[in-house]
DNA sequence: CTTGACCTTCAACTTAACTTGAAGGTGTAT
DNA sequence: ATACACCTTCAAGTTAAGTTGAAGGTCAAG
């Protein structure tokens, strides 16, 4: 299972995350992301996990959590010196409670949408008139 | 049995919800939550559904939709009439698929989050998180 | 009728998460 | 060697979601 460690520079890391160079370097800034080296003229260059990794920040990001609270995920990776396994676990842990509030929080907007859904179709005929849904962007 | 028209003035929305009096404002500028009234002085007088109204919006907020989506959201409960069955029908359907679109991203963090701890508690050392996000794309 | 805890508006400030722009270096294809 | 699409840093701008502060009105208690 030898990995072919293709590097790709930050252009290419973008265009397989969909996300902007600027905000790439923005997270490396951040201390969310960093290149696995440099070239010799300074550009940055990444390896497959790199990507692997934006999509975790922005799945986490997508259902509330903060680049900070994102961070300290990620650095759990890193078993920093300082941070014992209990640190690590107790980390965990907290992190796995609040995932799980927000489940229960989605459900809960799940259900007033659904609630909301069912009393349109039952409604047989009227939700309501006029025109002009605005075609909003998520 | 007319208890149920109980008034309560902004700083009682408040404490209720936990938030600040100048976010409740802030929510009726941005067309997420009117009182139900004024008074002669012109406090805004709101009742307990508007605690409930706040409760939402803050679930939805956690799970990562800004008060624009909200206020769609919000509009569409109150069957807001401004748009035909179809397009209320169709949008409603949008934003669960969103929702449910946010729930398997949570289930994705939460089994990353779940795994490393699993392993973390198992043996010395390894409390890896984004090793455990599988490599499946959007 | 004054005191203190409320409430009002409006404008300016803050923070997070980026984006945009300027000024310039690099890689490669013709 | 000249384009041209990349890349670099750094500073400043933008948007969302509020907070903070000034200047003042209201209400119940003493």
């Amino acid at each position: 299972m030898e990995r072919q460690d293709e590097l790709m520079n930050i252009g290419a890391v973008a265009k397989a995350t969909g996300l902007a160079t600027s905000a790439l370097r923005f997270y490396e800034q951040k201390g969310l992301l960093a290149p696995t080296m440099r070239n010799g003229a300074g550009y940055r260059l990444y390896d497959g996990q790199a990507v692997e990794q934006v999509r975790f920040i922005r799945s986490a990001q997508g259902v509330g959590f903060n680049l900070d609270d994102i961070r300290t995920l990620l650095d759990l990776e890193q078993q920093d010196a300082g941070s014992s396994q209990a640190d690590v676990q107790g980390l965990l842990e907290r992190r796995l409670a609040q995932v799980d509030e927000k489940m229960k929080e989605l459900k809960r907007v799940r259900t007033a949408l659904g609630r909301a859904l069912e009393r349109c179709r039952g409604s047989n005929g009227e939700c309501a008139v006029i025109r002009e849904i605005s075609p909003k962007r998520s």
